[in-house]
RNA sequence: GCCCGGGUGGUGGAAUAGGUAGACACGCAGGACUUAAAAUCCUGUGGGCAGUAAUGUCCGUGCGGGUUCAAUUCCCGCCCCGGGUACCA
């Protein structure tokens, strides 16, 4: 009886289905175990081997967990909104909703061949109303909250608003935009519209003026991918820097939650340090420079305005000798001379050109003389005020003070306008080093140590000195004199900014909110949702820039009826205008894991016990690029629901692994220029070539399948080759996986040919899971071959021969050495090994001729997370009751794992002797005789009493003292 | 630019509380079985040099230094590749 994987396969996967073996349900006294995948976005290409690299490791780990008696809840979905069907759309005119629908069906299909355990009546689509009435729930409880950093979480926005009835602004330690401090009688005499714009300051989910990419032509905003050299990736269009009035959320209130929380989770320190980094926290101190009267030219009206700078090296203040602004600082306007304002005017102009990476990557320091001088805050010196777009808007106050000594970004500025920062000096060199020792000749000292030099001498109107300090002491030493003479504030600053909420897209999910008479934003009441996306004749923006949705002309809000409506006018009375923006892609994607705990509940996002038993998820795999997106956003809008009471767990993700790339091969043929000759690869520098994509399908082992090539193409169809060793041998190169690359492979291919336990396999021993790989179809033989002695040890002369026999020493030894380290690999995700150790067993089983059920009943049941068909269809040969799936994973047994490694002690005297005999009948003799062969070593180990010694095979190989 | 990874034979990779470098697999070469093919099995396979051979010997983990009896592993300085860089998901 043969492998015949396509029948299995086929069986049991229809089997598990009719059976609902993965479906599970909350099942107090039984441990859980919650098992995430990152849902995929359905594109249209379909699934690539890349895909389920994730997907079955997290398989592979539910299915052990499963035999280890734990409750596992494997689900999954589908991110479903997104940017290319959208662009499909606008192209097509077929709407997003019919090409995802198709989509998702393909996907499903792929999925199911592969023999996951997933529970998919749990599966949820981010599409769907059903679910994204929750997405717009927490948004408007989003918008209905404030942060209290007082009690350090999220409440009712109506507790804010009673605070200021009662007391005004004034010292409430709370989020917000801009420091506001007024009175509560202020407060109350305040209009409707002004209060409602007062709360904007503090809510959750507010309207914020933001900085976006934005491209006339297009009519649209673009990311920052879209956009290269201050042109539209498509089309070419400009692309200026604009303020736009969209939704943000307050993501900066958790700043600080959000980085103790990394403390608390296991999660790769890389991908820590990342989220670290992004976040951001520096401490420093908020610094004020007044603007010098005197030495601004035609100024008057504006003398006395101070600017504030953002610093975490108060203890370089003596080295600072110019200061700098963002070119979008609102401090410009008010600094800039009428001489300069020409010059500035350009240099805006070409600031709004570049978008935010192009000018932190830029090597090219740009800048501007503003005409001004601000006053240095301790020695009164003046200091020149420039503009430049190093200086970024968005963090600090978009105002630094200048130390070109010690900041690697100051000192590239002050050598590019090094002239014109002399003669502003009065002929002082702009680079002022403050550290002992120090050489600033050719690059900054950006380093956080040595000891402070070059403080003012006494007699100055500054009485600091920080001379003979070290910098964190200086650094100490400074803030408490700024505090102390009122120079500014002791200030912690984060990088993490908040998330701009808003898409000009159709294909998202609508904002649950009108505007009100005033023109300002109300939230739907909850009943009214979900509010369903409406229909629109076309996905384009509409040009002006009003988004996609603006389309849906008669789209409005009945505030009496309580309903949307379709309605020729909006009155501004009952009827009201919608938001025409959508949420982003992250919004669906960000409590997805709750809702697959109680995913058809319609009265709530999770109901509390659903949410008590599965509590958060104990294992998230997918990919490292969501570092600072998802895997941020789902941490903080966790973190709200959990304010609120929803959530049951601070973190959603206790453990996260990241799974490599699995990057494409491509392959190349090389044609002879000018003719349809085709050189094989090792011959191609004899002629003038160049090198052509060629479809990996149709190569293998690097070698060309000619009849396969001509066929591909017409133009190919009398194409002529020239062989070496009578073969073409195709030349090849590691590209992304993509169509164009002519290198996508696809899983349904690689199950048609070998099935899905082999490809299950054969990814995972493509190397570790946490490391980008190729994908190369050439050594999947190899895995398949494996499965075949599997199977074969089974049977013999073609018939099941299983005996009842005991097992022997020598198998019992292999069967618990493969239990131990496979048992190892799974919990620390080490695949790739596993696969070796089971091909080195079933190798040694095979051997040994063991057909006993003592030894394969075991040796099923560990492979089959691995392999779950094949040990499916030899688990009911063994004639073992029910599913694989509901097996106990084998115990391992310690007495039958003697490795073929020893330690044991010894006494070393320039000899060595031992105290033990031997185990596997090595003679004592024979190891006394051997000698450590490098003479060095031996020369150390001489005198010296070894602790013990490791011996392979007879041979001495490492001794420890 | 900044942040996070990675670099080991022809190929994917194994081995890091520092201690046999190249497990396992692909490919390749040779052989067995077969009318033949497929399948299966056996042997060899990092490189150089010496030897009929067993074997011996030197060199080898991106590059250059350092620590150590001993470095793929630890430290310093580079080079190259991948990911992220806030509107791709």
């Amino acid at each position: 009886m043969d492998y015949n994987f396509a029948e299995i396969e086929k069986k049991w996967q229809a089997w598990w289905a009719e059976n609902q073996t993965f479906r599970v349900e909350e099942t107090p006294g039984k441990p859980k175990f919650y098992v995430l995948d990152m849902f995929p976005y359905p594109s249209g290409a379909g699934l690539h081997v890349g895909h389920p690299l994730g997907y079955i490791a997290s398989d592979i780990y539910s299915r052990f967990r499963r035999l280890r008696g734990f409750n596992v809840l494997h689900p999954m979905g589908y991110d479903a909104y997104g940017l290319p069907a959208e662009q499909y759309a606008i192209q097509t005119g077929q709407h997003p909703e019919v090409t995802t629908a198709a989509n998702i069906e393909r996907y499903r299909q792929q999925l199911d061949k592969l023999g996951f355990s997933f529970d998919w009546s749990r599966e949820v689509k981010t599409c769907d109303p059903a679910y994204y009435k929750w997405t717009q729930w927490a948004f408007i409880r989003l918008f209905n909250s404030f942060y209290s950093y007082e009690k350090n979480r999220a409440l009712p926005i109506a507790e804010l608003v009673q605070a200021f009835e009662t007391s005004g602004a004034a010292g409430l330690r709370v989020a917000c935009g801009k420091e506001l401090s007024f009175p509560a009688a202020g407060w109350r005499a305040m209009s409707e519209k002004e209060k409602q714009e007062i709360l904007m300051n503090y809510r959750l989910a507010y309207l914020g003026d933001t900085m976006v990419n934005w491209c006339a032509d297009l009519g649209t905003v673009l990311a920052n991918d879209e956009v290269v050299n201050g042109v539209s990736l498509r089309g070419g269009y400009p692309v200026e820097q604009k303020v736009m009035r969209q939704w943000c959320l307050r993501v900066s209130a958790y700043a600080e939650r959000l980085l103790s929380g990394l403390d608390g989770i296991d999660w790769p320190e890389s991908l820590k340090e990342t989220q670290r980094n992004w976040i951001g926290r520096s401490e420093g101190a908020e610094i004020h420079l007044a603007l010098t009267p005197s030495l601004r030219k035609g100024a008057g009206d504006e003398d006395g305005r101070k600017i504030t700078v953002f610093t975490t090296r108060p203890d370089t203040i003596f080295g600072v000798t110019f200061m700098v602004l963002a070119p979008e600082s609102d401090y410009v306007p008010a600094v800039v001379t009428p001489g300069q304002q020409q010059a500035v005017n350009d240099y805006l102009a070409s600031a709004k050109r570049r978008t935010e990476r192009e000018r932190m990557s830029a090597r090219r320091v740009s800048g501007v003389f503003s005409g001004s001088y601000a006053l240095h805050p301790l020695t009164g010196e003046p200091l020149p005020v420039w503009i430049s777009d190093y200086v970024l808007a968005g963090y600090g106050t978009g105002a630094i003070m200048a130390v070109p000594a010690h900041d690697s970004r100051d000192y590239a500025f002050a050598k590019e306008f090094e002239k014109e920062l002399r003669a502003q000096l009065g002929g002082k060199d702009p680079v002022a080093p403050l550290i002992e020792g120090c050489d600033v000749s050719v690059e900054s000292f950006d380093a956080k140590e040595g000891k402070m030099m070059n403080s003012p001498q006494a007699g100055c109107a500054c009485r600091l000195s920080l001379n003979g300090l070290d910098v964190q002491e200086a650094i100490v030493k400074a803030k408490e004199y700024i505090k102390e003479y009122d120079l500014g504030q002791i200030r912690v600053n984060y990088r993490l900014r908040d998330a701009i909420f808003s898409r000009q897209r159709y294909w998202g999910e609508p904002f649950p909110v009108y505007y009100d008479a005033c023109g300002m934003p109300q939230a739907l009441p909850e009943e009214a949702l979900p509010l369903e996306l409406p229909e629109v004749d076309k996905f384009l923006p509409a040009g002006t820039g009003e988004p996609p949705l603006s389309r849906a002309g008669h789209w409005a809000w009945d505030s009496v009826r309580k309903k949307v409506v379709a309605t020729a006018g909006i009155d501004n009375k009952t009827v009201f205008a919608l938001e025409r923006n959508t949420m982003p892609g992250f919004a669906g994607s960000s409590a997805y894991y709750l809702r697959y705990m109680d995913p058809r509940n319609d009265g709530a996002l999770v109901s509390r016990e659903a949410n008590e038993y599965w509590r958060n998820v104990d294992l998230y795999i997918g990919g490292t690029e969501h570092a600072t997106g998802h895997l941020i956003y789902s941490r903080f809008w966790n973190k709200f629901l959990f304010d609120l009471g929803v959530a049951c767990e601070d973190e959603p993700f206790k453990k996260l692994i990241n799974q490599g790339m699995i990057q494409g091969r491509s392959n190349f043929v090389y044609r002879i220029q000018n003719t349809n000759t085709f050189v094989s690869l090792n011959l191609k520098d004899r002629y003038d070539v160049t090198p052509l994509h060629v479809d990996v399908n149709m190569v293998g082992n690097d070698v060309l399948d000619m009849d396969k090539f001509r066929a591909w193409r017409p133009e190919f169809a009398d194409a002529e080759f020239i062989l070496e060793d009578g073969k073409y041998l195709c030349g090849w190169a590691v590209e992304k996986m993509s169509k164009s690359m002519y290198n996508v492979v696809n899983p349904d291919d690689i199950v048609e040919k070998y099935g899905a336990d082999t490809l299950r396999m054969y990814e995972m021993f493509l190397g570790p899971l946490e490391q980008s790989k190729p994908w190369d179809t050439n050594g999947i033989d190899g895995v398949h071959r494996f499965l075949k002695k599997y199977w074969r040890l089974f049977f013999e002369g073609g018939a099941f021969a299983v005996s009842g026999e005991p097992a022997g020493t020598q198998e019992l030894k292999i069967l618990h050495r493969l239990i131990k380290k496979v048992q190892t690999d799974i919990e620390n995700f080490s695949f790739n090994t596993s696969v070796s150790a089971f091909m080195i067993a079933v190798n040694e089983l095979t051997e040994l001729k063991c057909r006993k059920r003592a030894i394969l009943q075991p040796l099923t049941a560990l492979l089959s997370p691995f392999a779950p068909h094949i040990c499916e269809e030899l688990w009911s040969l063994l004639g073992c009751s029910g599913s694989i799936a509901c097996a106990a994973f084998p115990e391992y047994e310690e007495k039958y794992t003697v490795e073929n490694s020893f330690e044991y002690p010894v006494s070393f005297n320039g000899k060595l002797r031992f105290k033990k005999a031997l185990p596997l009948g090595i003679p004592a003799k024979e190891i006394e005789a051997a000698v450590l062969n490098d003479e060095q070593s031996a020369k150390y180990l001489e005198g010296k009493t070894p602790k013990k010694v490791i011996v392979v095979e007879g041979k001495i190989v490492n001794v420890v003292v």
